[in-house]
DNA sequence: CTTGGACAGTCAACAAGGCTGACGTAAAAT
DNA sequence: ATTTTACGTCAGCCTTGTTGACTGTCCAAG
């Protein structure tokens, strides 16, 4: 990939003998500590990475997406739905440092969902300029059929890869959030009733 | 999470020695079936995975973002530049597949990218109605800074979450995908010279 | 008390990038 | 010769991101 003079792919599959075993397992039993295993990785390695996460991101999300086409909603919606859900009674401005988007783009779907009925929008009782946002009973059917969606697939993924590769999962995209937001966004995250 | 009465298992993930196999090998040799492993699966360990795919997807893709921006470039322009390197030669079909999206879609930005001299369209020798895509130089400088950018964070997380933890990471991500287009999507990803 | 700044949220307008539908052309396949 | 395939393109729509301008609220300094 990147190193600048280009192999330029005469490739057909090089063998690869060690087939059954992937790279990271092959050395996980060697006696390589941290900063031995910065030699192995490699640019190629690295991008298998990103492309996984694209890949995997497309596909979990087109679960929730059929559901929300049914219903005239796009990602957006789910995604203020959501975290609205999670965090009951949390004000605007909470959840746009949740979303990162500005607020006129996060108002507009906001008001959509407050007129549909699915999420109820109130006047702080300490600061009146706040709104802070709670899910109605709709709104609650819909964020928990969406969750059910995306949840089987987790749920079959999880269990196919077992346990030490889901802890192995969640450390690695832990480490990939922002260090500003990391801590936040792992209370959040961590905050779930029976976890 | 979602169910109310969720089984809300105590938990505390139960030490695994036999760490030289993979977790997915060990587990198909076990004595544990998928419905016992059902039981730990709740909904809120299900939902946290899904918050960090979010969180993660949504940092990584900023490194390049920032980049792009200093271009006029979005997105759109970075998964068609980047796929295009990663295969080239690709046919437009080809990319339409790996993408996901309508050709009309794709077009806009590839028209663009091969007016601005970063890809090139030649016929297809062998089918005149091909055309065949390639990046320039030009083309490749700007693509490897963008995997530069998202690789320098790979490399920090992959380091600081050690390799069994990437093992982890990529099996959770691989079988995330859907199983129709797992086995291709899997040979592009792991076609990647000196992986 | 008043006033000015900071903060929370709303309205308006625009751009990127998805989508569908219709159509044209050249080449390949039948 | 006809049909199918691969691709390009025009037109138009929708979602969802952006910036700019605005209102309403709070609080603190004058």
């Amino acid at each position: 990939m990147s190193p600048s003079d280009a192999p330029t792919r005469s490739r057909a599959a090089p063998p690869r003998p060690e087939s059954g075993r992937s790279p990271a397992a092959r050395m996980r039993g060697s006696g390589l500590n941290r900063g031995d295993q910065l030699l192995f990785l490699t640019d190629a390695q690295l991008g298998q990475g990103v492309e996984l996460m694209f890949f995997a991101y497309r596909d979990m999300i087109a679960d929730a997406d059929r559901i929300l086409e049914t219903r005239g909603y796009g990602r957006a919606h789910h995604r203020c739905l959501h975290f609205v859900w999670r965090r009951p009674g949390m004000s605007v401005s909470e959840l746009l440092d949740t979303l990162k988007v500005t607020k006129q783009s996060l108002n507009r779907v906001l008001r959509q969902l407050v007129e549909d009925g699915l999420i109820d929008s109130r006047i702080g009782p300490a600061d009146r300029r706040q709104r802070l946002l709670t899910v109605t009973p709709e709104g609650e059917a819909l964020v928990r059929s969406l969750a059910d969606a995306q949840n089987a697939r987790m749920r079959r993924v999880f269990m196919e890869a077992g346990a030490e590769a889901v802890q192995g999962f969640k450390t690695v995209l832990a480490d990939m959030i922002d260090e500003d937001s990391r801590e936040s966004v792992l209370a959040l995250v961590n905050d779930q009733p029976g976890a």
